[in-house]
DNA sequence: AGCACGCCGACT
DNA sequence: GTCGGCGTGCTC
């Protein structure tokens, strides 16, 4: 329980400043609680902190400062001050660091935030009718009840915010003052959801069940696309909120939320709070308040929001858990899958990790019994999975520059002739991964990284996929300076929209890739655009694998089934499986049966096979035992470490010392492979160097890693950044 | 992270 | 002489 200390006690303050521990301070008048937010001097400067419990004690009592000021907000619950320490070590994080993810309020500190003036549907008629106003009025009377600001009134309208206040003289439009953090809507746990199938039952019976058993829990709730999957855990989030107790939903493309934010509407009756990058400053401000008081019941957002203040969690929601984008890939790194079954084990809350192709790590977690598992079999309404079928390359003629197999294009025309979408996929962004110089052989190379610049014709520009950089596209090639030799090979999807155009000048062909829009917003309107049939054939790379619905697609052709088995990576096959799985699931959503055609030039790799077969606990079974055989995860530990420095010898030097200085691994039976060039040996100028350290599975691997890293001196050019759990093993 | 302290090169 | 470059180290 939190603890108060009383007036002038030294007490342990946790800062988000880089010195990884507390440090001790004096309590304030009126003493001061555990997980209460602090300033604190520190040397000349003010800053933010957290009571962290008892001080140290290792430092002069009488050189103690005392804590400034206690800042008005609810104190740092002590599950999620539990959490925060449990993440920390488990992810090799300093503490502060960790911190600072839990500290992400804008003005935390700041002032009371001010009022914001809403809009909504007035009892007066306007003094005179003109066409603008009329739209406004129109807009009102769609959403009698809703309150907008200004400027969006007036964009659904189409009008000018002039519009909007003109009309408030006159009583047509209200206009009231609302304060800044003000209460989210209320959301009704008991008003009738979707009728749900009998399968869709006995899940949500489980799932309330294990919420109303109370404690940690973990389930993993599998269905293939359109299998009902939301509406079974909304039954758990509904079960939560009349326990009174908080709900968290992640999702892992912030492009997904407004879809999902209509389904709560509809379930629940009001919008739940958001929280990710695309939300306002002060929209945050409100939640993160919100959200520490235990108003906000249901919080649906990105991994970001496993370090929300929550009061009371009970539910936590994993959405699409296999989606490699939950893993944090700079800065702290962490599995937000991971994280969020930690969370709810300190929370004491039940976590549903939901997907249609689990991550393997999910999969046995369920097999050895740790997860509950519940399984959705039959696809809702209708609709039934698509047919999936191997194109055998070897044995189709497609000419140079083209990628396209007559047995696909024939697919093709048959849908546009009956007014059917179809979708090309392939996971590669830009024109052309490689650009050519047909003089010297030289391929055009990023400056910065050791990786090519990808031509972007939309950008008219090279773009290096590592660093982001980008350069007008050269005349000259850039080695031998020849002109007008430089050649694109190889397909991107803008290359493949291209050759569609060109096969079928008729049709609307809609490009769908992640660098295309500049924001979320762009993003999601195109999806609808193209959803509400805007396009016939959609061309585009693994965005749109992610549960976008198409309702008129009934073709799926993967131009390359093989990329994703290039290369050595160990979880190359769960990856290719799960990408497959999940592209042709989104054909034949509504009542017509789609078909997904697969163009590969090894029909016969076992991988191709598992696919095609559809058998997903067969090939889930095949590759754990190819793991265990490995002693890889889920069934050994591992860890990468990754060591930077503008200098290659330099970084190479650190990596060879700390391979020779690993007895702290050796104790726990570890052992260290490298060190190697990073698969990527150079980014933004500084070259990589990577260690890899494989343990057994119940070796405890951060501790000894934490004893290795303290064992060496690492200089001060080169950054030593450690992953736990990596994704990639190459 | 900031910020101060300090130890060397080019200016009044 | 001293102004300021940024390498080094400290913050309760």
């Amino acid at each position: 329980m939190a603890k108060l200390h009383p007036p002038g006690a030294p007490v342990a303050v946790l800062t988000t400043q880089p010195l990884d521990r507390p440090l001790d301070y004096r309590a304030p008048e009126g003493g001061v609680q555990d997980g209460a937010f602090v300033e604190v001097p520190l040397g000349p400067r003010r800053v933010l902190g957290v009571v962290w419990g008892d001080a140290a004690g290792d430092w002069p009592v009488e050189k103690l400062r005392p804590v400034g000021r206690v800042l008005d907000v609810p104190p740092m619950a002590d599950a999620f001050r539990a959490f925060i320490e449990r993440a920390a070590s488990y992810t090799l994080t300093p503490l502060p660091a960790m911190l600072r993810l839990g500290l992400r309020s804008p003005g935390l500190g700041a002032e009371a935030p001010g009022t914001r003036r809403v809009y909504a549907r007035g009892q007066g008629a306007p003094d005179r009718a003109t066409a603008a106003r009329d739209k406004v009025l129109a807009v009102l009377r769609d959403r009698p009840d809703d309150l907008f600001a200004a400027s969006e009134l007036a964009d659904l309208a189409g009008v000018s915010a002039g519009v909007v206040k003109g009309l408030v003289a006159s009583g047509a439009v209200a206009e009231r003052d609302l304060p800044r953090d003000a209460d989210f809507p209320a959301l009704d746990p008991d008003r009738p959801g979707h009728p749900l199938a009998a399968d869709q039952e006995t899940a949500a019976d489980a799932l309330r069940d294990a919420l109303r058993g109370g404690g940690y829990g973990t389930t993993l709730l599998r269905g293939v696309t359109g299998s009902g999957k939301t509406e079974v855990y909304l039954e758990a989030v509904a079960e939560a909120l009349r326990m009174g107790r908080q709900a968290l939903v992640l999702l892992p493309e912030i492009a997904l939320s407004a879809e999902f934010l209509t389904r709560v509407e509809a379930r629940f009756g009001a919008k739940p709070a958001e929280w990710h990058s695309g939300v306002t400053q002060a929209e945050r401000r409100r939640t993160w308040a919100k959200t520490a008081s235990g108003q906000a019941r249901l919080i649906v957002g990105a991994r970001s929001a496993l370090f929300l203040p929550f009061r009371d969690l009970g539910l936590i929601v994993v959405d699409e858990e296999h989606d490699t984008s939950y893993k944090q890939e700079d800065g702290v790194l962490y599995s937000a899958r991971d994280m969020a079954v930690l969370r709810a084990s300190c929370e004491g809350a039940q976590v549903v990790l939901a997907s249609a192709t689990p991550s393997l790590e999910s999969w046995a977690n369920a097999e050895l019994g740790k997860y509950r598992r519940l399984d959705l079999t039959s696809r809702f309404g209708e609709a039934v999975l698509p047919r999936l079928t191997a194109v055998d390359m070897r044995g189709e003629e497609v000419p140079g520059g083209r990628w396209i197999s007559p047995t696909l294009r024939t697919a093709m025309q048959a849908r546009l002739a009956r007014g059917e979408q179809s979708l090309i996929f392939l996971n590669r962004r830009g024109y052309a991964p490689v650009t050519l110089c047909r003089a010297c052989g030289q391929q055009v190379a990023c400056h910065q990284c050791d990786a090519r610049m990808v031509e972007h014709r939309f950008l008219k520009r090279l773009m290096c996929h590592q660093c982001g950089e980008t350069a007008p596209m050269p005349e000259t090639c850039p080695s031998c300076g020849v002109a007008g030799k430089l050649a694109a090979v190889g397909p991107g999807v803008e290359r493949m929209a291209e050759e569609v155009t060109a096969l079928f000048p008729e049709a609307r062909v809609a490009i769908l890739s992640s660098d295309l829009f500049g924001s979320a917003r762009a993003l999601k309107a195109k999806v609808e655009e193209i959803a509400s049939g805007g396009a016939d054939i959609i061309v585009g790379t693994q965005i749109v694998a992610k549960g976008h619905n198409f309702p008129r697609l009934t073709l799926v052709g993967v131009i390359d089934a093989d990329l994703g088995l290039q290369g050595s990576d160990l979880r190359a096959a769960e990856r290719t499986f799960q990408l497959m799985r999940q592209v042709s699931g989104r054909a034949g959503r509504a009542d017509v049966p789609g078909e997904a055609l697969l163009q590969t030039f090894q029909p016969e790799h076992p991988v191709i096979r598992a696919i095609l077969a559809g058998d997903e606990e067969g090939f889930l079974r095949e590759e754990a035992a190819q793991r265990r055989a490995a002693g890889v995860p889920p069934y050994g530990r591992m860890a990468g470490i990754v060591i930077s420095d503008p200098d290659a010898a330099t970084a190479f030097e650190l990596g060879n010392t700390l391979a020779r200085r690993a007895e702290a691994l050796e104790e726990i039976g570890a052992e260290v492979y490298g060190p190697a060039p990073a698969p990527i040996a150079r980014i933004r100028g500084r070259h990589r160097v990577r260690l890899l350290v494989k343990a057994p599975r119940q070796a405890p691997i951060q501790p000894a890693l934490a004893r290795w890293v303290a064992g060496v001196d690492v200089p001060r050019s080169c950054r030593l950044s450690i992953d736990i759990d990596p994704q990639s093993f190459l």
